[in-house]
DNA sequence: CTCTGGGTAGAGCGTTCGTTCTAGTGAGAG
DNA sequence: CTCTCACTAGAACGAACGCTCTACCCAGAG
């Protein structure tokens, strides 16, 4: 299984990207991390760095929106579905050392005052994890308008709730924040609308 | 009213601090914005950018805690106090053009990986802002436990509905999720607790 | 007046940044 | 064999980084 050089650049690029943001990650870095070389990464890269960041956010919102996915999958009330989500963030969270948090949240805060396409591609990952749950809620009968509503605070919730548990190095932001989402959907259930 | 040279870093620091995070910002450029010199920098701040730093970020950490405050003693009703939060995040979001977010956040991310005082410094904040929420609702006769993971989740919901809102230059993440916070922490009441 | 010291001012240090450029490699086509 | 071209390799460039350093200003003490 030899990969590919330009998936390798790809690949540390997303890792670093999601540990010390856009402005702190250097090409070099990156190159070294990728086990390629300047030249390479210009070369599968003409667009320099910011293009090489679009594709490693775009993999690594990817990656996120497949652990969700997975996640909202493995469980068929949604309550305990988002709670899944919560806590597959707080394992994968505790295993890296509380590093590999979101990957898109650090490089889009760096890069909201200027016009850069990072921002682009950060939103449109924020849209699709956001889409991900809410067709999860109406595939359970959830309103459309209920629905969007909740996987709008559902993803929300989840993102800041990643950051204070990496601030925090603790999974219980994480957890509780699971807890309390699961509550909320529940919330919606109780009034009757599904069989 | 004249401001100390002093108050001037730390101000425009700040400011610097929330819109770039902390790669991004240069000495000589929060000197230049200060309307300082880098003497007067090292001046004041021995400790070099770190230390200018931490002082930026414990100042926007007091101010975020006062704007919390404000709207959460604006209302008895801690569901809509909750919902208050949001809006005025929501509006003075709006109003700096979706660049002036959570001061916190980004410099936070960056530094997560080093040991650097600064992580402290937001952690410090982040425990600050639940422990306004939790006390709002203790006073509202809310049980302990409720109240502190019902503090934890709005803190992280505020959090990550900001950012989705800087992302997606829109107030929608925050109004909805503050509207959904506000059904949260009515659910709690429904069963019935205080006067 | 001189002297002192908190504060201002900015040139310059070594380093690293993103990027460009030229040179070289090696598998496949003719 | 030669030729081609996708790819590798890394030296070199100007700019910007954090920081150090010396020089200077000027109000108040003696």
């Amino acid at each position: 299984m030899q990969s590919s050089t330009r998936d390798r650049i790809v690949v540390a690029a997303s890792r670093l990207l999601q540990r010390q943001g856009y402005v702190g990650t250097g090409i070099k870095q990156i190159a070294q991390e990728a086990r390629a070389t300047l030249g390479s990464v210009y070369h599968f890269f003409p667009g320099g760095k910011e293009a090489v960041a679009i594709a490693a956010i775009e993999h690594g919102a990817g990656e996120f929106a497949a652990l969700l996915r997975e996640a909202l999958d493995g469980d068929d009330d949604p309550a305990e579905a988002v709670a899944a989500c919560a806590r597959q963030l707080a394992h994968e969270l505790r295993e890296s050392g509380w590093t590999d948090g979101c990957p898109v949240t650090a490089a889009a805060l760096e890069t909201l005052g200027t016009d850069s396409e990072i921002q682009r591609a950060c939103a449109d990952a924020l849209r699709d994890w956001e889409r991900l749950v809410r067709d999860k809620l109406l595939r359970c009968g959830f309103p459309a308008s209920d629905a969007r509503e909740l996987a709008t605070t559902v993803v929300s919730a989840l993102e800041g709730a990643e950051v204070a548990a990496q601030v925090g190095r603790s999974e219980e932001p994480l957890l509780v924040t699971g807890r309390q989402l699961a509550r909320l959907v529940r919330s919606y259930e109780i009034q009757g609308l599904s069989p």
